[in-house]
DNA sequence: ATAAACTCCGTACGCCGTTCGGCTTGTCGA
DNA sequence: TCGACAAGCCGAACGGCGTACGGAGTTTAT
């Protein structure tokens, strides 16, 4: 699972698909029905229970079986993300200006990721580009076409909001997986910390904390943080409309 | 190491550090010790091999001595990132306007996780809040003490902050990375990445990307998106001090 | 003095990713 | 036509993991 493995295998499984062998039995699977059952096990058991022996008697194979059809779990994972990635919408296909375009697929992905929490795991574990990815930066490059952007400059704002995208999905999602967690008195984790950081924090060693008198959602955050980088975005937009 | 755990006795190690035993020998370790030798087995062998085995072993003691000092692998993990925090300078000591304190802030963060790539991964395991943490974020508060933002309004301002830089801080290390990767024949992981999708991309497909003539790197994405972004919340506070 | 509480840790359980070797199945070259 | 051989399938095994258990030794409270 660490990554000692050459990427370049990966890349092409990706992108040019499975080879076709010229000899032996035919098969019984394919990728596709492969990387279908490793989400399945994401999605009903959670990242940590997706491994390749759970994957195979998924589909009434042996583990051993999965290595004809994927040089390793990495190279399942970027098949995974790779994916999911192809099932959400191009951003330059979208309605409205630059900024309501970019605002909706920001959106869309913090939606994505809060539906499918196991892959904020995945995506994280530095995965080869794939097609879909690809495609989809193409398309949010796409995005600030007529705005007088450069090419280059046009992606610099796309990876800025993406890992800005990035950074706050990882806390909207920590925050849900909080929520659902209960204590077995039947509170959640989140109040069950704060009553326990309340008795441990004497008074007048946190105190900015103390004057806090109600914190703002990871939600509430995600969309005022946007407001503002995209703010700074539109006015780098109009100075190259001026200038 | 999954999540089965109750986060509790963690957040008790945390916070109110070991018990005091009453009867039986004395201990050979310390908690801190433990500690300090796992933050040397990630420093060194990379965090896929921290193993409570590995840490057991540099320790001269049995794997399952450590299970006296901690309840479990992610409790320490818990106890590490809230120790690599306590090494990073308090925001609110910083000298300047709350905007310079802000890059300071953000920079260094950035540079801390790059000299310690092992700390991102162990720091997006949604561990419990630990008293560095906690001092951290009432520092990072009092950068906008005078400001006249109310104290809610500067934690959407930190906690934005803190999310695009851990976005763009995964983006970074994972582009370092990519970059000590090399193919057998000496050249890079990003350039041989680069050089296979030039000849899978055909002509037309993907037109924005090709209008591209140099890619920012993560660094500089890093400083321009983050200027935006302070562009933004700049705004915000004068909007505060005016009305 | 004794019992209780505690540390240390060898051993073991049930997982994991991956490799190996043998069997079977289909195709290609002669 | 038919053997050689490539390829799929997979049981078994290897080395690793986190951690539970129980016994042996050690310290303290009573």
């Amino acid at each position: 699972m660490a990554d000692d493995h050459d990427p370049r295998t990966t890349l092409e499984l990706l992108w040019d698909g499975p080879g076709r062998p010229r000899r032996g039995p035919r098969h019984q699977l394919t990728v596709a029905a492969l990387v279908a059952a490793a989400v399945e096990v994401a999605e009903q058991e959670g990242v940590d229970a997706l491994s390749m022996r759970r994957v195979a008697a998924r589909l009434g194979v042996g583990a051993a079986t999965l290595y004809t059809y994927v040089p390793d779990k990495s190279a399942l994972a970027a098949l995974m993300v790779d994916t999911m990635i192809g099932e959400a919408p191009l951003p330059h296909t979208r309605p409205g200006t630059w900024r309501d375009r970019v605002e909706a697929w920001a959106r869309e992905e913090l939606r994505g990721y809060r539906a499918h929490p196991w892959l904020v795991r995945l995506v994280n574990s530095g995965q080869p580009v794939g097609p879909h990815a690809f495609a989809w930066t193409d398309s949010a490059l796409r995005v600030f076409d007529g705005t007088g952007l450069t090419g280059d400059e046009a992606l610099t704002v796309v990876e800025a909001v993406d890992g800005y995208v990035r950074g706050h999905v990882a806390k909207v999602v920590d925050a849900d997986r909080a929520a659902r967690w209960t204590t077995p008195d039947g509170r959640t984790w989140d109040s069950a910390q704060d009553a326990f950081l309340a008795t441990r924090a004497e008074p007048g060693r946190y105190p900015a904390v103390e004057r806090l008198t109600g914190a703002p959602t990871p939600e509430e955050v995600f969309e005022e943080g946007l407001a503002w980088l995209l703010d700074g975005v539109g006015q780098r937009i109009r100075e190259r409309a001026d200038g």
